[in-house]
DNA sequence: CCCAAATGGAAAGTACACTTTACATTGTTG
DNA sequence: CAACAATGTAAAGTGTACTTTCCATTTGGG
């Protein structure tokens, strides 16, 4: 899964700390994600999505993981 | 999180074993969402979403979780 | 240039999503 | 009622999301 997080982020001029601390989440946990190292829990993305005031499916890109 | 999966799939006519063969995932991984022992990982959230043709957010159903 | 702020990322531990196996319960339907 | 289909659910194991701690690298402002 590919995700518009960094983009995003800068966009509105916020720091990663500020993001994470707004999510309550850890700063590592943001640049992570950011660098793709694992997926966000459904939780997690809501919390996102809902931060930016956007859609899941708008912040994260799902094409079809072709990993079986 | 709750989610309308059992009332989606229902509406459409299958049983959870064809769900979960749809979605490569165990019939008892269906069932615990249904019933909300756990919720799903975002990757079988977008599998659900995609399968019924609707978004993330018209089925999981997020709301402001207090629970620290 | 220099320092400090911001970010990248590894390591070890914890929580939980998901699997397989197994069994019990609840409807049907013959 | 008998027998089978559909669902509920528990237990033990595995993978991964997330944490804390720690250190390295990058970057911007004085």
């Amino acid at each position: 899964m590919n995700n518009r997080l960094e983009e995003i982020r800068k966009k509105r001029g916020i720091k990663q700390e500020e993001l994470a601390k707004a999510l309550e989440v850890s700063r590592q946990t943001i640049g992570s994600l950011e660098n793709g190292r694992y997926n966000p829990s459904i939780l997690l993305a809501f919390k996102i999505a809902r931060f930016f005031g956007m859609s899941i499916e708008e912040i994260f890109i799902y094409e079809e993981e072709n990993n079986v």
